[in-house]
Order: C-alpha cells, then structure tokens, then sequence
DNA sequence: AGCCAGGCTCTCG
DNA sequence: CGAGAGCATGGC
C-alpha cells in the first residue's frame, strides 16, 4: 500500500530548481538524483521514510515547486509539514538572493555571473553529518569515484524504503555508521584509513563528544573549523567544505580548494596559480556569502558561463 | 597503460 | 617547520 500527498511551495525568489539541482544530475536513483527535471531522495522526517519527488512549476522570478510524497504508512499533517521543511532546508528555499545580488553589483564580474545562474541556491545535505562523510569520503579523488563510494555508504548502511518494487535508501545516520565495522565501511571502497576516520566521526558524533547540529549556529565560525580540524582524518578543507554544504553557511570559503583557486584565479587572477591566502583576499569582495560566490564561480564554469 | 583526481597523517631531515 | 610517501579507486 503506497500513500501519496501533493503539495506546493513557494520559494523566495529568485530561485532555479535546475540551476540548484544540477550536482545531482546522473546521480544513482536509488538514493538521490536528478532526472528529466524531477528532483528526488528519501526523507526521514518525523519518524517516516518519504520519497518526496520535486519538479519545477513557476519561473525563476516566479517560482513555484510542487512536491510529490510517497511513502508506506500514512502521511500524517505532521509527517507532510516537516517534509515541507526538510525541502525548505535543502534547497535553501528562504535564502534572499536578491540582497545578496545587489551587493554584489559593484564587482562587475560577479555581476555578470549571477546574472547568468540567477536563482542558483547551492543545495545542503539534511544533516551535517552527512556532509561531514561526503568531505571525508571526497578528500583526494574525484568527485565522479566519490559519488560511487557515497551511494554504496547509503545503499549498505542507509534505511531503505520500497515504493512499487523500486528500493530507495537514506543516507546513513552517525548510529548507522557507527553500528557497521571499519572493514564494512572499507568494503564500499574507502582505503583503512579513511573508513576509519568515517567510523571515527560517527562514533564520536553518537557519543555526544562530536555535536554537529549545534555547531550550526555557532556564530564563530573559526572555531567550528578547528573543532573539526582536531578531529582525526579532518584537515581545513573538509571542515570548510563540511560547514559550508552541511550547516548552510554561506560565509566559508574552502580556499584549500583545488577547484576553488582555480576558478577565483580564472575570473580574478588572470589563471595563474594562487595560494589559499589570495583566494581569501579576493573573497573579501563577497564578505558573508564567499562560500556561495566561490560556488558560483564553479558553476559558471561549469555552465560555459564568459564574463 | 599509467596518471591523477575537490587531502590527510605520519615520518624524516 | 617543510617536504615527501602512502593511501584506494575508477575515469580518461
């Protein structure tokens, strides 16, 4: 027995479904993808496995989404009402893009670019700890192995959800994780030490020792880096990348970032090799949404975008 | 067929 | 301190 509900929502404009869910695009359905302009991934929330599927209905200046949910018991107000949340969060459904694009038109080639990706909201994972894993597991290879190993980590370890014979997983929970043996976690595809920094984190993230979500709202955001920098397997780059795509914090520049250096030198630097410490100096320019900034900056490459 | 990819830790001088 | 090795996998 399969129960549905459908359900508008209004994002704050400017927003681009297909701009925002592009990193999902070709991703393993089973857990998360982008297909044919119909976003999808299981969601726990308020007790239940969701399979909430999100399509584009309005425009960029208009935008409208509509929400399908599927799911095995009955979706309750409640259960509907906190999907509606967990998508709000994801996509980052409330975040004004229009203040922050109007600070940015006196640098003239940010200017150009938003004007290109407008309404592009750079997606969060629903738990930092999610996100944590995902930088962890990407440290050194490439994004398209990193994407494989991610899927195993959520096929083997996720909860699973079946809607008309068609299986669908979660992300792994800290408990999850830390339930599973380092050499399970290797299986995926991890070297020893990297499942042992991932088996590491999920224990001291159940422990209490390691409390992500409240390092959301931590104001210092130095301090949260060296928080995660003193956990073990975790240097600047992954605490970065964690605290900017796992706890919606627009203000963190992953400036140890190959990619990232390379795009802030290839629209600010003529191309040549920088250092981190010149990539933060450029990103003044974008003071408390250079996170996001060096995000468009990827995704303008990526996009062909020519300033 | 190698080479290298969105790093990190450990070791050694 | 700074430099270098080793890690694991899969795409090019």
């Amino acid at each position: 027995m399969t129960f549905t509900e459908t359900f508008e929502l209004q994002p704050l404009a400017p927003f681009s479904l297909k701009l925002s869910a592009q990193i999902f695009a070709g991703l393993n359905p089973a857990v998360r993808c982008f297909e044919d302009g119909v976003f999808s991934q299981v969601l726990r929330v308020n007790g239940n496995l969701v399979l909430a599927k999100i399509t584009s209905k309005g425009t960029v200046e208009n935008p409208e989404l509509q929400i399908k949910l599927a799911s095995n018991q009955p979706i309750t107000a409640q259960t509907k009402q906190s999907a509606k949340e967990a998508i709000e969060y994801i996509f980052n459904l409330h975040l004004d893009l229009k203040t922050i694009y109007n600070q940015a038109e006196k640098d003239a080639v940010m200017h150009k670019i938003i004007l290109q990706l407008a309404g592009f909201k750079y997606p969060t994972t629903l738990t930092a700890f999610e996100s944590l894993v995902d930088s962890i597991v990407e440290q050194q290879i490439s994004i398209k192995i990193a994407r494989t190993i991610e899927e195993r980590l959520a096929q083997k370890f996720g909860e699973k959800l079946e809607i008309n014979g068609a299986y669908y997983h979660t992300f792994p929970t800290a408990h999850n994780l830390a339930d599973a043996s380092i050499s399970e976690i290797r299986a995926c595809g991890l070297s020893q030490r990297k499942a042992e920094y991932i088996y590491g984190a999920a224990k001291a993230a159940t422990t209490g020792d390691l409390d992500l979500e409240a390092m959301k709202t931590n104001p210092d955001i130095n301090s949260v880096v060296a928080e995660l920098d003193a956990l073990k397997g975790i240097g600047v780059w992954t605490a970065e990348l964690t605290i900017f795509r796992g706890m919606q914090r627009l203000d963190v520049l992953p400036a140890d970032d190959f990619g990232i250096r390379r795009v802030i030198s290839k629209y600010y630097c003529g191309g040549k090799p920088i250092k981190a410490a010149d990539a933060r100096e450029v990103a003044k320019l974008w003071s408390k949404w250079r996170g996001l900034a060096a995000f468009y900056l990827l995704a303008a490459e990526a996009n062909g975008v020519v300033v």
